[in-house]
DNA sequence: CTCGGATGTTAGCCATCATTAACGTCATCG
DNA sequence: CGATGACGTTAATGATGGCTAACATCCGAG
C-alpha cells in the first residue's frame, strides 16, 4: 500500500507496452492468425509462454490493444471538439489527430481497422462503439458546416477520408513525414469540400 | 484433342471460380489464416480435402487470387491508357476502373492489398510488379498533367487515392452504390487536384 | 537472512489444420 | 460394355500453436 510511485521492477516497468508495440507491428505485418505468441515472446526478447504473465492470452492482447486505440481517438476527438472555437477548427484539428496517429502509428491503425473481427465479444462491442462515437464527432463537426448534406452521405465521406489517410502505412517511405503530413491535410480537406459540395 | 469447347463436366465447369470468390470473401473477413480449407469448401457446399482437386493448395489459391486481381487491374489501366484522347480523359478512366473493381468487388480489392506478404516467393514478386505498374500507370499520367510535380508526391498521392477509393468495404451499407460511385470519384480528383497544386 | 511476488524458463497437453492416402461414383469415349 | 479420368468422400499424418504446469531466479521488504 504504502508502495505507489516507488521504483518496482527495473526495466520491467516497460514490458508490457513493449509487448503491445512488438505485438502490433507483427499483427500489422502478417495478420492476427499469422503471429504466434512465440514470435511476439521473440520480439521482445523473451520466449513464448513469458507474455502470459502480461496478458490473459492471445485474444486479450489484441483487445487491449485496439481499446486502447480506439479510445485514445475518441478522446482526442472530444477533447479537440470541446475546445476549438468553430467547426473550421475543429475539422481542422480532427484532421491533424488522424494524421499524427496515422503516422506515427501505423501498425496500430493498420491492426484497428482490420482485426477487429478477431476481437471476442464482450469488448469487441465497446471497441465497435467507441469507433462509432469517433466517427459521430466527425460527422458533427461536418453537419455544422455543411447542414443540408444528408448525414449518410458525410458518414461515407468520412470513412473515405479515413481510408486516404490511413494508406500512409502503404506509401512508406516515398515521401518523408514532414511533406507527407500538409499533402495528407491538403488532399483530404479538398475531398471533404469536393463531397460536400452542392449542399 | 477433339474436345474444346465441347460440355464437359455439367455444373463443375465454375467450380474453380466459385472456389476462388467464396475464398476471397473470407479471407476478407477473417484474413488467410484465420480461414482454414475446410471452411472454404463448406462455403462451396463441398468439404475439405476437394479443394485438391482444383487447386495445389491453400498457397496457390492466394496466389492465383492475388495474380488474377493485380492482372486485371494492370490490364485495364493499360487498356484505358492507350486508347483516351488526352492525359485529363485518361485519368478519369482510371478513376472509373478502380471504382468500379473497389464497388463491385470489395473482397477482392480488400485481400488484394493485405495479403499479399502470405504468397510464396516466387510468384510475390510477379505480383509486387503488376501491383508496381499499375500504380506507374497512374503516375505516368499525373506526370503528363503536371510535369513539374515531383514524382514521389505524385506516387504518395496515388496511394492515398487508393485509400480513399478502397475505404468502400467500410462504408458498405452507407450509401447506395449510385451516389457512392460519384462520390467517390469527385472525392479522389479532388484530392488529386489538391496533391498538385503549386506545382 | 529469509520470505514472497513478479517474471522467466522448459516440457507437455490438446486442438486445429494443411496435406495426403485410399477409396467410391459416374459420365464420357472407345 | 468397360476403362478412364474428373470430382468427392472419409480417415490418417505430421506440424504448429495456444495454453498450462512445474520449476528457477531475483529483488525488495520485514
Amino acid at each position: 500500500m504504502t508502495t505507489a510511485s516507488a521504483p518496482s521492477t527495473r526495466s520491467r516497468r516497460n514490458r508490457r507496452a513493449e509487448i503491445l508495440e512488438a505485438a502490433a507491428r507483427l499483427f500489422a505485418a502478417r495478420g492476427f492468425h499469422g503471429v504466434s505468441i512465440e514470435d511476439i515472446g521473440a520480439a521482445v526478447g523473451v520466449s513464448g509462454p513469458a507474455l502470459y504473465r502480461h496478458f490473459d492470452g492471445k485474444d486479450a492482447l489484441l483487445s487491449e490493444m485496439l481499446l486502447d486505440v480506439s479510445s485514445r481517438l475518441r478522446e482526442s476527438a472530444v477533447a479537440v471538439a470541446t475546445s476549438s472555437p468553430g467547426p473550421r477548427e475543429t475539422l481542422d484539428a480532427l484532421l491533424n489527430v488522424q494524421i499524427t496517429f496515422a503516422i506515427e502509428q501505423p501498425a496500430l491503425i493498420t491492426v484497428h481497422d482490420r482485426e477487429l473481427g478477431n476481437v471476442p465479444e464482450p469488448q469487441r462491442r465497446q471497441i465497435r462503439r467507441l469507433q462509432r462515437l469517433y466517427v459521430e464527432e466527425w460527422v458533427t463537426v461536418l453537419a455544422e458546416l455543411h447542414p443540408s448534406c444528408p448525414a449518410a452521405r458525410l458518414r461515407a465521406a468520412t470513412h473515405a477520408v479515413f481510408g486516404l489517410l490511413n494508406s500512409t502505412p502503404h506509401s512508406a517511405g516515398e515521401l518523408p513525414g514532414h511533406e507527407m503530413r500538409p499533402l495528407l491535410h491538403a488532399m483530404a480537406r479538398a475531398a471533404i469540400e469536393a463531397a460536400v459540395k452542392a449542399y
